[in-house]
DNA sequence: AAAACAAGGTTACAAGTGTAAACTATATTT
DNA sequence: AAATATAGTTTACACTTGTAACCTTGTTTT
């Protein structure tokens, strides 16, 4: 039985810190953080809710807990981008790409690394 | 001064229907999306939301309002696509491609699309 | 005309999200 | 030990979203 869970927003902020720093502190995270103007609290609430949700446990070997992700970043990823899809594209996935391709505003960089990414997805 | 106007799942239904007909009714918008099973009452929630959003406005030239969207397909989509690959991709448009790419769940259809969608592409 | 229906307007209510204060308990520093 | 800092727990509160009922008024059908 699966569980449906969303990550919000400011979630994913908490999130893609432990998936590159997993096992970490409530002081750890907050100071990966600091960019983002939140006080302590909120990160606290944020890190609470994933545990709930279950897309973060806890490991209370220490006397103070350190957080790592039950999830995937690939599978939160996999998942966002399906129901984004889905949502903004009648999931259609080469309406995307279209859309991203003929996205103006692209960087000269991105347009390069997408086109050299395409390049190199035809050549397999 | 501008509007951060979010257009939510739900909404969206409304959207899409309203950018292939615009100047559509109530009735016509309910009849458009029978499939939804939501009831006319959220139907209207629904467009009252969207025309207090300013994503869509009312032409009452007639007895019955008409509805019709003030905002491109066009513009939101790209508007959602990078609000979507700064949350879940930091940004990075090849991330988003490469993730695509590799995911194995595409249909066989989506997948060739994408391939011949990279194949154009790349010879322009 | 009376009844039925369609459309517009008002109100509702729970879940999720952004944001945080306050309280408590533990640990570290003076 | 007292003071301070840190972490964990509880509570809060406004806004958005999903979902809808109800009320009123104008229109159509019997």
């Amino acid at each position: 039985m699966k569980k449906e869970v969303h990550i919000s927003e400011s979630e994913w902020s908490v999130m893609e810190f432990l998936w590159d720093y997993p096992l970490s502190t409530i002081g750890e995270i907050k100071k990966a953080l600091v960019n983002t103007d939140w006080s302590e609290s909120t990160i606290k609430t944020l890190v609470r809710r994933l545990v709930t949700k279950q897309a973060v446990a806890i490991n209370d070997e220490e006397s103070t807990f350190r957080y790592y992700p039950l999830l995937s970043r690939q599978d939160c990823r996999l998942k966002e981008t399906k129901s984004f899809i889905n949502r903004v594209y009648n999931g259609s996935v080469s309406m995307l790409v279209t859309s991203l391709a003929a996205d103006s505003s692209l960087t000269e960089k991105e347009t390069e690394e997408l086109l050299s990414l395409i390049d190199k997805m035809g050549k397999e």
